[in-house]
DNA sequence: TATTGTTATACTCTATAACTATA
DNA sequence: TATAGTTATAGAGTATAACAATA
């Protein structure tokens, strides 16, 4: 299933990993973003994997909660997946029965998806776990330090 | 090739993504997190396609570059590459001509990996282009700001 | 002609199992 | 028996082209 462990690998023979020198690395920032997301990942996974959800699908889950009744390519863009990722993605959802596709009577070409009432109810249960799995992610961060490193990184995705 | 784009999305009839709720996902920090590592990537692969290299090439790159003569049990530990998929990496560089494997004496099975001269003259060109990636990703941030938000990361990542 | 969504498909990334050669 | 590295392979994520239906 490809499920990322949380911890970090254990490391007998004396943290061989300490004694290379990744300062080069450890200098961009992107480096730090990509090693924090791996962690972040992980936690998430972890949870969700108990609801059977992938990291996509309770982005979608969670946008439907709020915006009942977007139509794909709206969902599309806010959640930067390409329609065809989206559309198989959906199609998985509606078969499992957490979400409807209905077709717009203004315009047929656009899908209206909304979640049903077991999506909304794995929703709640979901919402719970991915704060959890956030909590753990940055466990070691104060309240003020998880602020800042909200703004900071809205700064570099915002339009 | 699957190039990402740097710019978001040109949106035209009027932004419909900032109609769309969002709230749950944007106070989550992975999702912050995941959202800044899709820009970042971007800007960094645009870089790194101009060399030819993948973004952990230029992880291997640069830690050999500091740590000549590393053997792959620490070198992928360090980097959080699996080993297989290091061996078909380190393949591929060596067969580029940017690296050298060799047998240690002491213990054969131990490779020891070092850069080529030619791939030492592309590590001095990659390292340019990385820090002109990160220079873009985070172009909308202090320096203070840079400061903080590599503290924080690498809080969420340190053993 | 343009747009929404779909199908088919391909490429990359990541993970595991099974193997080799050495120790 | 254990370790370093390799091969083979499978799954997930992501991207593009081509298409159908509708506007």
């Amino acid at each position: 299933m490809a499920t990322r462990s949380v911890s970090n690998n254990t490391n007998l023979n004396g943290d061989l990993s300490d004694q290379v020198d990744q300062s080069e690395l450890l200098n961009l920032l992107g480096y730090n973003v990509r090693r924090a997301y791996l962690v972040v990942q992980a936690h998430f996974d972890e949870q969700m994997e108990k609801l059977g959800l992938r990291q996509a699908d309770f982005a979608v889950i969670s946008t439907l909660r709020h915006n009942p009744g977007i139509n794909q390519k709206a969902l599309a863009e806010a959640l930067a997946i390409a329609p065809p990722n989206l559309a198989t993605l959906l199609d998985r959802l509606e078969s499992s029965g957490l979400l409807t596709r209905q077709r717009s009577a203004d315009d047929k070409r656009i899908q209206q998806v909304s979640l049903t009432q077991q999506g909304t109810k794995l929703h709640a249960q979901a919402s719970k776990a991915a704060q959890k799995a956030d909590d753990a992610a940055v466990s070691k961060l104060t309240v003020e330090e998880r602020k800042q490193l909200k703004s900071h990184l809205s700064k570099i995705f915002a339009d």
